[in-house]
DNA sequence: GCGCTGTATCGATAGCTGCCTATGAAGAGC
DNA sequence: GCTCTTCATAGGCAGCTATCGATACAGCGC
């Protein structure tokens, strides 16, 4: 489940409507714009190095789930902006999270990561 | 050649300096800043969906290069505005360019796409 | 030389984004 | 109930960025 929100409550984007199906590698064929829009969110997620460090260090860990007090720590950053870059990644469909507790984990979506890494796959032609 | 540019005249990232050593999966270890910054400009520089496209349009024309008239001439925006959108992707060292008389010519550098898929590729564990 | 065409750069502006402080919401423990 | 801790949200502000029109630069043809 995804904690406190009403589902739909973000515009999420990334796995959701287009399945399983597998992605045609981005240089493959032009993109439409609808297309380019989605996943440009999903690189735009990626493209701050804070969030990089959070995807980073949420993958890093045993266990694969990072609490957020451990990632507040991990920056000299404040609370409320290390908890905005998570929500944007969460949006991004690239991390889930989960509350137990007190404590709210997060973890990656490694479909996600898969996803965006076959998008820039360059084909052997 | 780089056009017109002295060399070094952006603040190129990407493949310089690191030279063919293998990255490390972004989930394998955590990312010190300094290497989160730079791969964070390279995902921004994906994370627009005009520069998505043009990248789309520049690998899957045949030939692997794309002139930048046929590129400004697929998007309803000013010519300045895609000379922008290419420069970052250039900067990122995503693409480079070359001139061959009046017209300038794109293509990808699969290099720098190849190790950003391979960042975002989650090890089996 | 001069003009024409294709690109890049400049300068300005509207919108977005990252950061903060302050506050709210959800559990745990009393 | 109240309080404390953990996390999310709200509001505001500074800096960045996407876009434009105007302009400069580079080749080609004359």
């Amino acid at each position: 489940m995804s904690v406190q929100h009403v589902p739909g409550d973000l515009p999420i984007v990334g796995l959701t409507g287009s399945g399983a199906c597998a992605q045609p590698a981005l240089v493959s064929e032009p993109l439409d714009g609808a297309a380019a829009a989605g996943l440009a969110q999903v690189f735009k997620a990626l493209g701050d190095p804070v969030r990089l460090r959070l995807v980073s260090l949420i993958g890093a860990h045993a266990g694969g789930e990072v609490c957020v007090c451990d990632l507040t720590s991990a920056f000299d950053l404040s609370q409320p902006t290390i908890s905005h870059h998570l929500k944007v990644l969460r949006a991004a469909g690239l991390i889930d999270s989960e509350r137990r507790g007190t404590w709210v984990y997060y973890r990656l979506v490694p479909a996600a990561l898969e996803r965006m890494a076959g998008l820039l796959s360059v084909p052997v032609a």
